[in-house]
DNA sequence: AATGAATGAGTATTCATTCAT
DNA sequence: AATGAATGAATACTCATTCAT
């Protein structure tokens, strides 16, 4: 559901109880790793934990993953999937006015990823990306890139619309994408040691960058 | 200021070599120690390439730090004191309209702070913030919190002088403070790894984001 | 006992090796360890030798005893569980005169312990008590309390038996432990380093100072 | 007076300030020394430790003792000088019978050595003999040997005036020292870690153990 | 496929000792 | 003679990785 863990290859047998166990293994490998990824780190992450979250002995783990680096890319590429699309559909289908599409937008990224476990991985590819540079240049290609699209598509909804003034589109584009993964990377690394007076609400968060945005974006009616 | 960070500077004087030396220790090896952590992380420096690189032995690094830990706190101590009251004295001398200040105030932050070597432990910070919490919260309190008044003084005096709308103030620092952090931290991560085209040219970066952010905050001259 | 101490024994026998040395593991580990802290003491004995004298890593060696204050610990408990008891057994066993009981306990003491190199410990708590005061207590609980109320039994057989004469219990004790003991400590210590005309041998030695406390010890038949 | 630290060159200069402090730095490591070694043993005492506790730099320790080891040796050396000479005058002058003799010497012992800061070095010596096998070797001559012979004085004094039976000297010595050395080892091991109802009352012990050696030494009146 | 015992390279830290001043 | 900054060999302990079963 949230974070499907799909195992490489496709399920072509039966439902039953051993084979699907069998199966299930990277996945549950995968999900223990998120986890103690994005709490962790990748380097505070011992190999012999993952094993036993996933109920597995250490050596399972090697099994699968020759190596706890490709275990870390296994866990980056698997936990971001096309999420993109989803929100290249929500665009297309979206009928009001741009300036309201921002927001929901914003939000609907919020409910869908920021609030999820895979959030963590954002934070995760900040800290590690000197570190894994091939899979860097494959996240970037892969969730980056398809993400500034999408958020490009929006922009441009609201110029051709008549409703957004012209910008510097390449630049623009962080106007949205910087305070959400300010706030997930947030949420991964301060959030988890300061008091409950200094945590930020999400909603309220997207909600106030998003009006800025939106008024940043907004071409002046009179003037 | 205290610990003042001092290059080694070639030895060409003959006297006193021991004692200048002496004195220049605990700078010369929080140097290092910046640059490594920055580059590497914090796990994946070792403590003698530090010294190493200081020009000194291993048992001269644990003279003066006598953990890895207690370096990383002097380290990032060191990098950040007193930033922030700069940016005040800016604040407090700066008489033109506040849509100005903004701009002005973000390109000297990045002159003095986002282009220098030391932005590099924001990210570091970002990155090892579980891991430290006790020196998240001193970071939070001495760098975050400092940095959000600045911030807050700064739209304040917009607010106050009738240039800007009321905002949401806790939230709508983050329309400043956001794209920044954002800007520093993906020039320590994804910058190293991706291709000339997917560069951030800094300059134009800020002038955009500023823009925005202007725009987002300013009164509605008419409606 | 629990985990007597086997012998490396000569791996003749091809089936099930690994498992067979899984289980002695422990026992060559804390035999090996015994030999060494004897041999050189706790400080000077090296982790590493410990493991490399039973046959495995250094990394095994931390597998079964996660400090070298654990293995230490385990040392001791290992060589001295269940010794007394066999004193008590040949206490009641015992049907001769108390003056007898007592050089046959004394002698059969240096037969079953003093003798061995499990001796070594009595002097290493010695050398170490001041460094390990934990250990320390356990030592007196399990060891020395016992002892005392083994010894408490033999004179208090012969009180009993109207053989001795009114003693202060709690004292006339170490008139017969100081000598046995002092006898395993010069054994472990300067007995190593003097010639062959100074040593003392511990039959006549043992002989001798029972002579001494049963005279001792022995109601003055006529006064 | 008690443990009167001497300098080896003999004190030639007038009691003139500057130079009766140089004098005196030997002396004064040497305490520090005997102090820690008694109080942590061998290794686990600093030479840094040793030095700040005389109020010297480690350079300076250094400067008059190259090794750790010597520093040992000399410590050692230094807290043995002629105390036995003091027992054998005691001998010599006491008049009374030697059943009184003997615990009034032992007595004597506690209080001029045993309860001293220097009956540390006894403890020491069985802790380290092993490491210091020359040293050992002197200590055996200087130290252990003279008391031998003073008490084998001792007792040949009971036998010669008949109140003591014959007995087999070399072995019978030992009756008389190895409670004493038990009492000072115990003291500086066991006593400092065990509770307070366990503890020894060391004149009590030596009454004691004086009466029971002196039983087992008399002359049986009648048989 | 799965185990978990075994490995050993790697690293922070200590501390006796040196030596320029 | 005295200092104390600097050294670097030494060592406990960790943890990714291997491999016999």
């Amino acid at each position: 559901l949230d974070t499907a863990v799909n195992t490489p290859s496709a399920d072509t047998e039966r439902p039953e109880r051993r084979s699907r166990r069998k199966q299930a293994r990277p996945g549950e490998l995968l999900a223990a790793a998120l986890d103690l990824f994005v709490e962790k780190g990748f380097a505070a992450t011992r190999a012999e934990e993952v094993a036993q979250r996933a109920g597995v002995s250490k050596g399972t783990l090697f099994l699968y993953f020759p190596t706890k680096e490709d275990l870390f890319k296994a866990v980056v590429r698997e936990n971001i999937a096309g999420k993109v699309n989803e929100g290249f559909d929500e665009l297309y289908k979206f009928t009001g006015p741009t300036a309201e599409l921002l927001p929901f937008m914003m939000h609907l990224w919020w409910e869908r990823f920021g609030s999820t476990k895979a959030s963590g991985i954002t934070k995760l590819m900040m800290s590690e990306a000197t570190n894994f540079p091939e899979l860097t240049e494959f996240y970037y290609n892969e969730v980056i890139e398809p993400n500034h699209r999408l958020i490009q598509g929006m922009i441009q909804r609201g110029i051709d619309s008549g409703e957004f003034r012209e910008v510097d589109m390449h630049y623009a584009i962080y106007a949205i994408s910087a305070p959400l993964i300010h706030l997930v990377t947030w949420k991964h690394s301060m959030g988890c040691c300061v008091g409950y007076k200094q945590q930020i609400d999400p909603e309220r968060y997207i909600t106030v960058q998003a009006e800025m945005v939106v008024q940043g974006l907004l071409r002046r009616t009179t003037v």
